[in-house]
DNA sequence: TATTATCGGTTCATATAATGAACCATTGTT
DNA sequence: AACAATGGTTCATTATATGAACCGATAATA
């Protein structure tokens, strides 16, 4: 798993895998590069990446030579290459996931006023492919993380909850603490899981940014298996039962427009799970 | 140098280079993935790269897990995965070029009938960045390789004629032949590449593909060296002195506006050489 | 101006990590 | 049922990655 959460940080608590194949040590260079951290010198990439300098700048090289990343000619400093767009391109073009994704966001953001964004599970991690944010308050959530952990974020949970079994081994490895309210032991994430098998919704609650509560509904694709998941972050002061409310339908909504995009749709099980969910979120609201 | 020009033909002509590390053999592998052929098995893929089985699976096994590459579940062959997205979200981020590309191509297009493209420099090799087809002829060139060989490509030829020195040593390592046309000599290309420094504008007359004429600008950015090549490429049967001179003025037009979008200028000496082409074109126009 | 501390980049003996022939388990075809 | 594909795995061999020390250049410090 190579997963580079806040490189700002890098200093405290690194504890990379034992054994990496020279390959996937080249590979994992990348991940350092980000929009708050576009450009990277050779000895401060070395020391993010705890490497020698030697090894470092040939693996710098090979990415160099397919055009993954080149050197700023004016600073010297590494920076992702143009051959990242073609990549892009040619993902874009085999598995379209973007198009099918813009319009539902806007719809979701717009409904409930708040950032909603897009996660895809590939292999045991799951990716930002796309946020939305609403102008409708001054203060609102900012996704500026591109990989989410599992067992502390609302697309995470869905992807426990509704993906592949091993990935729940795969997060139980890693129970990182964020916030007061992550959860770090197995019985909370498990509990945290087994509360979105039974509502239909991923359910993060302050557990990775304190202030953000994030709601998160699984997306399928042809396969037929979880593809990803769609979700809205509010600030947790504002939170309320009825804002609750208008989430979970919108994100219904959303869920089922992007699995049809994306050449699924939503298995029946799921949409009992929200039948269940809302109805029983309806009866709180009119009893209040 | 990594290029796969036709993934097609593989099997003929292989000859790859000796040495590559394997950081470099896993990252060439992403080379064979391409909008006509976006999802390769295992077994296919070892034939292209002409690799051992347990060796390529390996590899493969490291872009997956950083997420370069994924496994279609439905028929276990590999595709392009979405850090490919994120990458290139933060490459844009980093370093604008399709942003400043888009509607200076258009214009081109638009006023030349013929297709047109933008490549960018990245060490040594040329890719293409963005192209843009014009709806005024049925026939028309289309663009469907990613690198474009030094030699034989009129971006190439601008690269080699305006970009650093040690690019011509390259692109003599590698002189082959595409079309009776291809300059397949050192002085062959030599004189093209005089051709370029004399005139502004990089030519490759059916040098890459038979019936395609390319006309090509250089392009600068803030470092002020060549960024890229602004390019259209015609089909040959109507290529007329007009058509010429029509394309030299757009591409003079669009060379200083993406160069412009890109924080960099066209350099005076360039702009000399596109002066005195264009007068010259203006007395053969004239003339006939 | 001399000193020191960076930086990006290079060397070479060492030992670690990549390799590939042969292997297995499935699947689909004849 | 035999065959030929596929994706995936094993393990002895050895080729390949590694990193301490080094270089030259630049820039800040004294």
């Amino acid at each position: 798993m190579l997963i580079n959460l806040c490189q700002t940080f890098y200093e405290v608590n690194w504890k990379g895998p034992p054994h990496l194949s020279s390959a996937a040590k080249t590979l994992e260079l990348l991940t350092y590069f980000s929009t708050t951290w576009p450009e990277i010198g050779l000895s401060q990439l070395c020391k993010m990446a705890k490497r020698d300098k030697a090894t470092t700048y040939r693996h710098l090289q090979a990415l160099e030579e397919t055009g993954l990343i080149e050197q700023n000619p004016m600073t010297k400093q590494y920076r992702l290459g143009p051959a990242t767009l073609q990549l892009a391109q040619t993902r874009e073009a085999t598995v379209p996931r973007k198009l099918g994704v813009q319009a539902p966001l806007f719809e979701l953001s717009n409904a409930t006023g708040e950032t909603s964004h897009v996660t895809v599970l590939s292999g045991t991690i799951v990716y930002e492919l796309a946020s939305c944010d609403s102008p409708k308050h001054g203060t609102r959530a900012i996704i500026d993380i591109e990989t989410f952990p599992l067992h502390a974020t609302a697309s995470g949970l869905c992807a426990l909850a509704f993906g592949p079994e091993k990935l729940v081994e795969v997060a139980l490895g890693n129970l990182n603490r964020f916030t007061t309210n992550t959860a770090t032991t197995p019985q909370d994430l498990n509990a945290a899981i087994q509360s979105a098998r039974s509502t239909g919704f991923g359910r993060a609650n302050r557990s990775y940014e304190d202030e953000i509560q994030g709601l998160s509904a699984p997306v399928y694709d042809q396969t037929g298996h979880l593809a990803g998941a769609v979700s809205v972050a509010s600030v947790a002061a504002r939170y309320t039962p009825e804002l609750e409310h208008i989430i979970q339908n919108e994100l219904v909504v959303a869920a089922r427009q992007i699995s049809k995009n994306w050449g699924g749709t939503v298995p029946s099980n799921i949409e009992a799970l929200w039948a269940k969910s809302l109805t029983t979120a309806n009866v709180l609201e009119t009893a209040s």
